[in-house]
DNA sequence: TTCTCGTTACTAGCATTGCTAGCGAAACGG
DNA sequence: CCGTTTCGCTAGCAATGCTAGTAACGAGAA
């Protein structure tokens, strides 16, 4: 079984090998520069190997995207346990994810801005989208103040993902971007049900 | 005079038909099916007059995308204007926002989705921006309470887009969408600075 | 009326895309 | 050492956005 395993481990590697190229190149060029045959040039393979692996370019994008979602959480977990308190923790996570978003634009368009069927808000959902979820929720989860700390953590998440997209595409200036972020969290860290904390 | 006028019509009825067909193609099939020859042929006219009105599919896109935005806008108005007082006007822009998002996603896209060169954050903007910008505004304004009200109105803005797009693209749980975009009001209905309202 | 000329829209084609069929060689099992 | 099976490649398909070159139409002059 030894021949086998080599062989397997042989063929994960140059998946991994594909993922990567991917998404270096993405993030070099665009995703409109990632075409089949580019991608094939850079792993220095023919373009049907992409085929053997992965069921079309798409599903090529899904698993460059499932890598993202890992990174975003680690990234998430590291800016809220260096915090000293809730309310730093939600401002410290608040800018690295922006900042994520920012310095990997085409990584974080594969995980949101693609027709990708991931099972997103189930159980079944990979663990990279829980663990990224998690973070934000626990350093939501302190000034939701009553409310469902799980809606508000998508609210939170929806709020910072659509100040990232609309920046992105040029609708919102960026010159007001940390007085824009810095009142979006304020709106948040009272909680949404009256007896708030102070700023 | 009098011919090239009617030469002139007769082009401007076109360009509207291939704007027009453009949309409800895409609003019917999405916009991966709309195809320039696709396009073409629902116009009855052959592919080289497309690239005689507009640059290239993408003007084409961004057109449809100026003809969105003075829905929307619209749209905002009648759900603003219809509203009894300002909570209320808040709750009704938002679920109108949703809705237009919702019924017509194809076009949604075009407008948010897209790479488009259109000038957004500048006074150069297309007139129909500035007016669903300030129908937001207006909505929003109320309940500023001391912030900046065009800041705080591009944040809402943002939220509003996030919870939208992850909605659609299945990255949040449709079922609770009520509940959550209940919660997003009641974090802004407050103002960010304190001296809240009740809910 | 007839000729000329500019406008206009079409046919045909290019390069590139994602993807696939079919072959040839290499490696494994006996 | 041979038969079989796996594996990656060459070549090609249909469809894409876009463009060059051409034929036809209509307006104005002779």
């Amino acid at each position: 079984m030894s021949i086998q395993d080599r062989r397997e481990r042989e063929r994960a590697r140059r998946e991994k090998l594909i993922i990567t190229a991917a998404r270096e190149l993405a993030e070099a060029e665009g995703w409109e520069a990632v075409t089949t045959r580019r991608l094939a040039e850079r792993v220095e393979y023919s373009q049907p190997v992409l085929y053997s692996h992965f069921k079309g370019k798409d599903a090529i994008m899904t698993a460059v995207a499932l890598e993202g979602f890992a990174d975003l959480a680690a990234e998430l977990r590291a800016a809220r346990t260096a915090a000293p308190d809730a309310t730093e923790a939600l401002a410290r996570i608040s800018a690295a994810y922006v900042a994520f978003a920012e310095r990997r634009p085409a990584l974080y368009d594969a995980m949101f801005s693609q027709r990708v069927d991931l099972p997103f808000a189930t159980p079944e959902a990979p663990a990279a989208l829980h663990a990224g979820f998690d973070e934000l929720a626990a350093a939501v989860g302190p000034h939701a103040d009553g409310a469902d700390p799980d809606l508000l953590t998508e609210a939170f998440w929806a709020a910072l993902h659509g100040l990232v997209t609309l920046m992105r595409g040029g609708r919102l200036p960026r010159g007001q971007h940390e007085r824009r972020l810095a009142l979006l969290i304020a709106c948040f860290t009272r909680g949404p049900a009256g007896s708030g904390h102070s700023l």
